[in-house]
This record gives C-alpha cells, structure tokens and sequence, in this order.
DNA sequence: CCCTTTGAGTCAGCAGTCAC
DNA sequence: GTGACTGCTGACTCAAAGGG
C-alpha cells in the first residue's frame, strides 16, 4: 500500500487557538523506510497496526514499536522513526496544531521526552474511516473533523493518562519542582548569558546535584537543553524570514554570531542562512 | 570594496561523571 | 550533596568565500 494523504482544506492560515486537525493518513512501509532525522511544524501521532519499527526523539534513547503502540511527534523537535527491515510496520498518522494541543497532551501519559504510550488497536482504525467519511461532506467537514478529533483526545487522556502520584512520587515531585523552575528561568532567559552555576544558585542547589536530577527529569543535561532550547528558537526566528542571522544570534544568547553558526550546524545539521534560504 | 557567513585552530575555564 | 578529575564548550583570532 502507498502512504495515502488526507489534507483538511479548512486549515487555517494563521495559527489556531483551538484544536486543529491538519492531516491524517495511512501507510505500509518499505523495510527500512524512514523519517528525519527532522521537525515537524505540527504534532503527529503516529499508530501502529502491525509489524514493527523504531524511533528517536532528538538524542534520547531509542524506542521499538509494535502493535497496539503509538509515537508522538512534537513540533520543532528532531525526531527519527524507522520501519524494521524485517518486519516494517503498517502505521496511521493524525498531524495536529492549535494553542490546546499542548493543554490537552499534557493531561496523557505522552512528553516530548517520552513520545511512547500504548493505544487501543480498534481505535486508530476506526478514526481513520471515520475521518474519511466526514471529509465527504463539505457542508459539515469542518465541525466534523474536529468533533473527531476531541473524541479521539477523549479517548486518548483515558487510556494513556498522566500517571497518579504514589508515595515514591512525593520526592520526585519535590525534585520536579526544582526542574520546573530551571526550566522556568531558562525559557525565559534564554536570550542571555546562563550559566549551569548561575541556575544552581537560582534554585539553591549544588550545581552537579542539579545537573543530575535535570538530566534525570529531561533526559538532557542544563546546559545540553539550554543549547537546543535556543537552537529551536533560532529556528523559529529565522523562519520569519526576517531577520540577519546575527539579530537571530543575540536574539537567543550569543554574542558571537560566528559561535551561533557553528552551535546551529552542530546541532541542527545546516548553517542557519541554509535553514532560513530551504524554507 | 564591504558585509555577512563559514571554517579551522587554539586554549582557558566550565560542566559532567564518578566515587564517596 | 560533594571533591577530584577530565573532556568539552565556547571565546577568540585569522583566513577566505560569496553576494551586492
């Protein structure tokens, strides 16, 4: 079977403060057919019908899938999923936008770090006919559509929830509370100089402490996760269009425009005027 | 010619790991 | 949490290419 794409016409051309189904599809892979490793502008969640196969989000670890198990890819992170050579997987796919999605991914098992969570095996089938039904009709496809797509989150936050806290949860609450606000401090000071010392001090904890129970909580060390942090900024930045890659290089934390070329190769794969001149 | 960007080399000091 | 060690990051410099 060909990948076969359905595109929602009705998409909207600035982005959605509600939830918005973009595409969906279904394919049956080629063994070792693969993605990336690259970013997605929009979620996509991937289901797994048969066979198998593999992904990588960014530098984490990487993950085999079977049936019965879904992936997520989250925008404007690096991800690489392959199918298995021996035994390729046959997947379906819903790509999503919207300022909910994020709200409502947050109350499923699924992060961006652990993209992983087990899925019904009626439920993507269904949704996928479903969808092609609803995108029959024109007069009704828009509400539809979405309709679908909340029942799907519905389902979705009830087989996959965020788990419970137990009692061993408690100390890692109280650890979570200190990398939540590192990473508070670090979205939101992004753009200038941070050191590992300095955001150890903000949260009164011993600098290599902290980097342990970061790393621990993100799968990246401080420092690992301010550079992609800023990598993923310098890429929204430049695909404005708008600015000269030294504006971009101050904008999220250096100085030096010639280091920011060489930390985005490194770390995106092309020189950042590549990246702005590709889109 | 100027500006922007990239590449390569060097090195001080910072960050991560390990053992405790 | 912390001390010791080590590897690596990032600042700095110079050279060069490409486009206007």
């Amino acid at each position: 079977m060909a990948a076969i794409f359905h595109y929602n016409p009705d998409r909207p051309f600035r982005a959605s403060p509600e939830l918005y189904l973009c595409y969906w599809g279904k394919e049956a892979c080629a063994p070792l057919h693969s993605f990336g490793p690259g970013v997605r502008d929009v979620y996509k969640i991937h289901f797994v019908h048969e066979g198998k196969g593999i992904v990588r989000v960014e530098d984490g670890e990487t993950l085999t899938l079977t049936a019965g198990q879904a992936f997520i890819a989250y925008p404007e992170r690096v991800v690489f999923y392959q199918a298995d050579a021996a035994q390729p997987w046959v997947y379906s796919w819903i790509a999503f936008c919207g300022d909910q999605a994020g709200e409502i991914l947050a109350r499923t098992r699924a992060t961006p770090e652990q993209p992983v969570f087990p899925m019904d095996t009626r439920l993507m089938p269904k949704l996928y006919e479903l969808l092609n039904e609803a995108e029959e009709n024109t007069a009704t496809r828009d509400l539809r559509l979405r309709a679908l797509l909340y029942e799907f989150f519905s389902v979705m936050v009830e087989q996959a929830p965020v788990s419970a806290p137990g009692r061993a949860a408690v100390q890692v609450q109280a650890k979570d509370a200190y990398v939540h606000r590192c990473l508070d401090f670090l979205h939101s000071h992004y753009g200038e100089e941070i050191s590992v010392g300095q955001l150890a001090a903000i949260v009164g904890l011993d600098r290599k402490y902290l980097s342990a129970i970061f790393k621990q909580a993100t799968g990246y060390p401080p420092q690992r996760y301010l550079l992609q942090y800023r990598m993923e900024r310098a890429c929204g930045l430049l695909k404005t269009g708008r600015f000269a890659i030294g504006e971009v290089a101050r904008s999220v934390g250096y100085q030096d425009a010639l280091l920011f070329s060489k930390m985005f190769k490194k770390t995106i794969g092309v020189p950042p005027s590549a990246y702005r001149d590709n889109l």
